[in-house]
DNA sequence: ACAATATAGTTTGACATCCAACTGTTTGAG
DNA sequence: CTCAAACAGTTGGATGTCAAACTATATTGT
């Protein structure tokens, strides 16, 4: 436990946010506020994944972007970008970083100089296929919270992304 | 529109995901998995509140924690770090930010050398109310966009944020 | 009382991320 | 056909984040 087990130093402002472990307070306006809401549930749920992903050594960052290409076959940065949401320039380190790795592999295009395609290697699969377990795993741990109430809240959430 | 109006590119394998604005797609894994979608929707709105925010040059990273000062009045470094959730030396910086812009004032403690109260100069107190002031604004769109919905995205919120 | 331990804040280093500017390539309007 | 505009990828600079190491001060066990 990374925080002091001192006594709960005025709680008259804030509301206590887990019972159990650490204590997490906010501010009392944010109690029903979604945006904040939102970005705990988020964070939480990404910090989860990555201890999960951490004890066997894996990135949970690349986990998207090895299954994008694990479904596309190929793909160049620039898709690769719009694909999973991130900028050109953000992917130029990553996709370094993965191909020192071995994980993937570039292949120029004969019809355009500029650009490469981007596959998957046989390691690449591989890290894909463990990380892609550990998300199902921890898919099952938000179904166990959430029970019959997911698909209302994944109706909810593709509604704020698309109409925001 | 900061990407290419090109050709949709072989949408075999990806599912759109805004009826209107930029083409963005995502691996059809992804469909009914409720990290992604919780990613997503956070991104979304995150990014709606900084463009609102943005427009009257305020950082939206700020709120928070000003917010938190608000209600508390003067708190530790460490204090706020707990409340905000974000490691003490990531606000080290931010704290040096906030007090080089005249938007909060450090407090030597006399009890403990170590430390220090930080508090919301009146500047601060300014800042702070005009980012509320977008924030219920925000939050005026994601009632309309919610509708009676809302209290059990907050419930299902904060399931996972406590339970996980 | 004092040595060992814990804590508060900072510094440093590693990433991820964005934007703006740059290089080289392709496209398209005339 | 040519050259200006668009585009692909990269580089560099800024910010936000964390973890680990560090400095100074407090607390605690004996």
């Amino acid at each position: 436990m990374p925080e002091a087990p001192r006594p709960p130093a005025a709680n008259v402002h804030g509301t206590k946010m887990s019972e159990e472990h650490d204590e997490r307070f906010f501010p009392a306006v944010f109690k029903e506020v979604v945006g904040f809401h939102l970005r705990i549930a988020q964070e939480a749920s990404f910090e989860a994944f990555g201890v999960m992903a951490g004890k066997a050594n894996l990135k949970p960052g690349w986990y998207a972007l090895l299954t994008i290409l694990n479904e596309a076959g190929s793909m160049t940065p620039s898709e690769l970008s719009k694909h999973c949401g991130r900028d050109r320039s953000t992917l130029t380190s990553t996709l370094k970083a993965l191909s020192a790795r071995g994980l993937i592999q570039r292949e120029r295009k004969s019809d355009d100089q500029r650009s490469y395609e981007v596959r998957l290697t046989a390691v690449g699969f591989d890290i894909q296929r463990r990380l892609h377990a550990i998300a199902i795993e921890h898919e099952r741990r938000l179904d166990e919270i959430l029970g019959q109430d997911k698909d209302m809240l994944l109706t909810m959430l593709r509604r704020i992304a698309s109409r925001i």
